[in-house]
DNA sequence: CGTCTATTTGAATGTACTCAAAAGCGGTGG
DNA sequence: CCACCGCTTTTGAGTACATTCAAATAGACG
């Protein structure tokens, strides 16, 4: 069960034995069905969670009722709102799985908790926020310099896990495209090939 | 000198007298002229920047030699390419000038000071990565559920005082469309009125 | 005053959108 | 296991918005 994470987390730092079990004893783990909710608008983000089975898309709803995939997250990703959970305040962001999904989740206080007994851990969740950052400003930058047809090859150049898995509504609206619009470019990509 | 900085840093947290000079201390004053660049791509961003006077915009330039201004700056803000501060790695971003400049820098060695010295400081600086991260995020969702007015709008309304002050081409360049758009779109407007 | 850059305006083009309808697919109940 | 229903994806036609390229005007700076 910890396996994954374990093997996530020394990407970063390396652990003790002793700082493992302090670890992993804080982890809960939780399942959920396709179509669940992990998180809803206003509700606080209590955990971060790390996905060990599964698929599921962070999005927000804006004023005019439009849903926009913030991201997607599978298996060895990490995922929240952020924003949320940070500043343990409602959030803007829903979570929902697109799969069943089994995950480790950890609460706010038990990463005080972590903090103070494994600073190492402090690195660990700034390095994961750091790298949050970095993706939104590569996408930014994307999604104002490429077309959509380069929009989305690069996403299945850099997720080709997702590509498969996602309904091609979800990669649309991640995209900032109608599904429509993402119908036409994959037909005229097979075509070109 | 510090008038400002010490009024933008007591927002987010409250600082002894002795705390204060430490602090200001490890500040190093700086002065540009128009035009000048505070970081270019390539180079490792060893500063934070604090900006006293003037006005900044940093930028990309991506493979098809198109720049992408990814925030302005000006007084009471700070400003860095936070990735390459962060890792101290090379930077991709660009930092010029608009106006005349003066900024207060701390360099990365004497942050780490600071955090050892006066530990609230992690705290302040780990609030400018969590909001410089909800920008980008607004910025996201905002590109993809609004039109060009509309982003054009949000911004003079947002950043009154920076509207007069930096040329149409950057703002344009910032809301992801051309010149000529933005010109198109300010007249649309003023017309309405 | 002249030069260089920024901004505006015009015309033609292109990309993605909306709305509508058909086809495809998956899950559920008989 | 198959038939049906609902949702997803595709396809088509017409439209809107922003782009490109070109040229004119306005503004800033030495």
């Amino acid at each position: 069960m910890y396996e994954l994470i374990l093997k996530n987390v020394s990407r970063f730092i390396d652990l003790t034995e002793e700082e493992t079990d302090f670890f992993t004893l804080l982890l809960k783990p939780r399942k959920l069905r396709k179509k669940q909710f992990l998180l809803q608008e206003g509700d606080v983000a209590h955990y971060q969670y790390f996905i060990n089975k599964g698929c599921l898309r962070i999005y927000t709803i804006n004023e005019k009722g439009q849903e926009h995939v913030i991201q997607f997250a599978i298996e060895d990703w990490w995922t929240s709102d952020m924003y949320s959970f940070l500043t343990q305040t409602p959030a803007k962001m829903n979570i929902e799985t697109i799969e069943d999904t089994e995950l480790l989740s950890i609460d706010y206080p038990s990463l005080e908790i972590l903090y103070r007994k494994v600073p190492k851990f402090e690195r660990f969740f700034r390095l994961l926020l750091q790298n949050a950052f970095i993706a939104h400003q590569r996408r930014i930058i994307e999604s104002m310099s490429l077309t959509a047809d380069e929009r989305y090859c690069k996403f299945i150049e850099r997720y080709p896990a997702m590509e498969q898995r996602i309904p091609l509504k979800f990669i649309a609206s991640y995209l900032g495209i109608t599904p429509e619009s993402l119908s036409r470019i994959r037909s005229q990509n097979t075509k070109v090939k």
